[in-house]
RNA sequence: GGUGGAGUGGCCGAGAGGCGAGGCAGCGGCCUGCAAAGCCGUGAACACGGGUUCGAAUCCCGUCUCCACCUCCA
């Protein structure tokens, strides 16, 4: 099987070949934690978790880093504002980012740098810039070191973007830039901030740039060289187009691919922490089970846009009751397939995740394989219930999904389960027993009375099955 | 002004020259004491105007609308 995938800085699909045969080393850049993680944020890792579950499948050994944005601008703004240390604040919303990691069940990474853990390997890296004669001390004497963008021809080659046709930063402080296009490496200290949010440096005390610190985390940990560069669409350009400018300014080769996700919007506009629409991972897992939010961001292409609505979860949520019903079922007649191997993926489902990862295509397939297991239930046909669930359970190990996965222990019922069980059981019996004598007037009361508690009761050929009906709306 | 992307059936959401993805909802049926679930069947769309073609949602030209980026936002 070959993977393509849309490498955005070619602005075409193309067949992935690793650097390293067997092993796959992505940077993915991530939060800057200065507020809790909306949907947006999160959509990002949902991709890129599925891409990783992807590539393992497929026999790759997966290096996955994310990086943990803990200082910048906006930090040091906001934790002021709170009058709280820059670094409590900082603390405190990666903590919100690993729940929220937690709650969809996200993989971490294989590695989470933080930018503030990694202030030598910048300097480092800015002193090479600087002798490479990409960078230069602002003559201002702030302590910034600028990039220049002069001296280097390909930027813009990654957005496409040029120079001399990009519009002017109008009302930006020039301060000591050569050009106003220049983007900081390091920006000196400066009074108004806390002097714990500086380092020592050849320029004096300071801290990083937010474009360097991916550059530099980058190499540490994949190397000079490695095979996937991602981020959200907006990260492209100017973050990624400054990050690819200071690798390859001394001699790097960097990204072999760009995968940039498609953000998630709201009422037309993109989500986002200035605007405040953002709808929080904690808030919307406390309205929708987890298991069904992760399906949505999962569900739509990586590269499209999701216009965030209630209605379209609602129908997430019905959609996968429908697949776990039919896994429910098929393990009664079936029994538990235990491991699935990736050996049990119906040769579409895979040839659809193969193409630049097509869940929507992958995801046809396992709503295919339902109604056909379905089929198989109905028809008594116990081996063809056996495949399907087996196949189903593979797919939807791929996506993450799969309701038995200890991640959704903690969302799903509590040690009481076995105890409600035993009382609906023998509600149930009794519920029987009055449809034997054909009072269905008791029997009905008994379901109403059960529904009224929120359960729903199916009346099978294997006899009556009771679940926690839809927890949501009404 | 520049760069990139989008407009698909009641709704969500794929596809990218012919063979009607899929989901949710609807309608008819089977099953059921009634339901529920499930299955079977069913309807039905490609922003607008031109053009190319035997054939266009898909290619070309034009128009309109929307989104993102060009500000340290995934």
């Amino acid at each position: 099987m070959t993977l393509t995938l849309y490498d955005s800085a070619k602005a075409a699909k193309r067949p992935f070949v690793p650097l390293i045969a067997g092993e796959v080393s992505i940077y993915s850049c991530g939060l800057t934690v200065q507020s809790a993680p909306h949907l947006g944020h999160i959509r990002k890792e949902v991709a890129f978790d599925v891409l990783r579950r992807w590539l393992t499948a497929s026999g790759y050994k997966v290096t996955l880093i994310t990086n943990v944005t803990d200082i910048d601008d906006k930090i040091l703004a906001k934790s002021a504002e709170r009058g709280v240390e820059w670094w409590a604040h900082a603390y405190a919303f990666e903590r919100e980012l690993h729940a929220a990691y937690a709650a969809l069940g996200l993989e971490p990474p294989t590695y989470e740098p933080r930018a503030t853990g990694h202030i030598p390997e910048q300097i480092e890296l800015i002193e090479q810039i600087i002798a490479a004669g990409h960078a230069y001390v602002a003559p201002d004497g702030s302590g910034d070191v600028y990039f220049d963008v002069r001296t280097w021809p390909d930027y813009g080659e990654l957005s496409g973007q040029k120079l001399d046709e990009m519009e002017a930063a109008t009302d930006a402080d020039p301060r000591g830039k050569r050009d106003p296009r220049d983007f900081a490496l390091w920006k000196g200290h400066k009074p108004t901030e806390p002097l714990t949010a500086s380092w020592p440096s050849p320029w004096g005390r300071g801290r990083p740039g937010w474009h360097l610190e991916c550059s530099a985390m980058a190499r540490k940990y994949l190397g000079e060289s490695f095979d996937i560069h991602g981020g959200g669409m907006d990260l492209k350009f100017p973050h990624h187009e400054n990050e690819l400018a200071q690798s390859r300014s001394v001699g790097q080769g960097f990204a072999q691919f760009w995968l940039h996700n498609g953000l998630v919007s709201m009422a037309g506009e993109k989500m986002s922490k200035s605007l405040g629409n953002g709808a929080l991972v904690s808030e919307v897992t406390k309205r929708w089970p987890a298991r069904a939010v992760r399906l949505y961001l999962a569900g739509p292409h990586y590269r499209s846009v999701i216009e965030y609505s209630e209605s379209a979860l609602a129908e997430t949520v019905t959609a996968l009751a429908r697949v776990d019903s039919f896994v429910d079922r098929a393990k009664q007649v079936a029994g538990d397939q235990g491991d699935v191997s990736a050996g049990s993926l119906p040769e579409r489902f895979i040839t659809a995740l193969d193409d630049d990862l097509g869940t929507p295509a992958a995801l046809a397939v396992l709503y295919d394989c339902v109604r056909e297991g379905n089929r198989a239930l109905e028809a008594g046909d116990t081996a063809a219930v056996a495949t399907a669930l087996g196949e189903v359970e593979a797919m939807l190990d791929i996506f993450g999904l799969r309701s038995d996965d200890p991640v959704w222990a903690a969302t799903s019922t509590s040690d009481l389960e076995p105890v409600v069980d035993g009382l609906v059981v023998a509600l149930l019996e009794q519920r029987e027993a009055a449809r034997a004598r054909k009072d269905y007037a008791a029997a009905d009361a008994v379901r109403d009375q059960l529904a009224g508690l929120g359960l729903t009761i199916e009346d099978t050929p294997q006899g009556p099955r009771w679940s926690l009906g839809a927890p949501l709306l009404g």
